[in-house]
DNA sequence: ACAAAAGTGTTGTTGCTACACCCATGC
DNA sequence: GCATGGGTGTAGCAACAACACTTTTGT
């Protein structure tokens, strides 16, 4: 690892690090992203995904976790819960127009949140259908795609739909997770048999508790298991 | 996304921005990493992934690809035929004592390579067998066992074992790949079946050529074909 | 002749798909 | 009653694991 002139901190250019965030949920069986709009040029009125800058003593998820509570105007204890997981960087010379910004990307996982409320920067941050929002800032729209192409691709062989739900779930609800992320229907019986037989992903809750998702017959709870692999994967249609 | 006094340059502490490689193959049905020796403090003659800085005009996986032909000793066509693929990024404060470095892992994948020769910076590149390194410098052998174990995990259901082999390859080396890299042994008659049953995975060459490995029967020559994912996947044992 | 690796065949089991069918609830 | 969603059953098919067997080379 050789380095321009033993390291003097000020001797080569900076690059900035940043943290965005592609915060998922799901909205009435659909699949919405929290989109925030942008105050300042460059792309000024657009939407973007939030984020910001990386402290000097801290690390990008520990960024990303505290962006995710600073600048999404979700509750500290909704943030909190959030399933964080690292996508990938962004680093082309030239995606931000002021100076040399390196991005390190985050998806961000939750079950159905609320509407945020202005608590920080950001009181404009804002639900919207995935498909929906117009071309996004910077190279937001690239990162935006491969978030949910990877959060698709990990549905298949990991148990990652939990994170879309509330601690307590039916499989109805779980088997929404897969519909409006891949976007076609599953067949209910078979879906059911596929995860009650995978040891560790889902957890019956004894107790008589039912619950209705409207009409219909009431459904059994669950909690999602120990588990963090799908063997054998779950694979799309 | 709120930044630092709009922008100033040297108004908030500089990052510098690294790339290190997990450079892997095959060597005699082993799995290899590409390490070299440390030349200066700190963690001065240990070992650790080749690696550099990112430039101030050039994206993360161009730098990559730089450091991937001036830090390996492996000659320029060797290198620019390496797959490339990024894995995580790196950015715990302290994980170099010096400064605060960020540092993006890219994966490189590539048939039996020969042994490196000292072209550029380091001369002291060395394939070792995986697992026979000592602990590596800096967070080193984390990235190595992430990319070990995202290899591993992408084996599984893309056409990446491909990458390990040379333009043309029996399937017996194909097979290695798997064996190698997941340590077990797969049945022979049932792994030719899988990949000559998924489409686009490998792609036989009319020619009447054919080769052996040692000795035994000789055995037909494929390419690499032009699908990605593997639907159905190729589990694990 | 023997060992080693390629390639083909076969068989039993597993897993999945596509349904049909009953149950419990709201309107 | 009817619509809606939860839950069970089942028959047919496709995929896979395990193993036996033949073929072609080097020694």
């Amino acid at each position: 690892m050789t380095g321009p002139a033993g390291y003097d901190p000020h001797a080569f250019p900076p690059f900035a690090v940043t943290v965005d965030l592609a915060v998922l949920t799901l909205r009435e069986g659909r699949l919405h992203v929290l989109l925030v709009r942008r105050g300042e040029a460059p792309y000024q009125g657009d939407w973007a995904l939030p984020g910001g800058f990386v402290r000097p003593d801290e690390s990008a998820g520990a960024a990303a976790r505290r962006e995710l509570a600073e600048e999404t105007g979700l509750s500290e204890a909704t943030a909190a819960g959030l399933h964080l997981e690292q996508l990938a960087t962004y680093s082309d010379p030239g995606r931000d127009p002021r100076m040399r910004v390196v991005s390190v990307a985050y998806t961000a996982l939750g079950p159905g949140l609320p509407e945020p409320r202005g608590g920080g920067d950001a009181a404009h941050a804002q639900w919207l259908p995935y498909g929906t929002q117009g071309p996004l800032a910077f190279d937001h729209d690239a990162i935006l795609t491969d978030a949910r192409q990877r959060v698709g691709a990990k549905l298949e062989y990991t148990c990652l739909a939990t994170a879309f739900c509330p601690p307590l779930f039916t499989l109805g609800e779980l088997r929404g997770v897969y519909e409006a992320v891949w976007g076609v229907e599953l067949d209910r019986p078979n879906f059911r048999r596929k995860v009650l037989s995978t040891p560790g992903f889902v957890q019956a809750v004894d107790g008589p508790p039912r619950l209705t998702g409207g009409r219909g017959k009431p459904a059994a709870l669950y909690r999602a298991g120990g588990a963090t692999a799908l063997h054998p994967p779950l694979l799309r249609p």
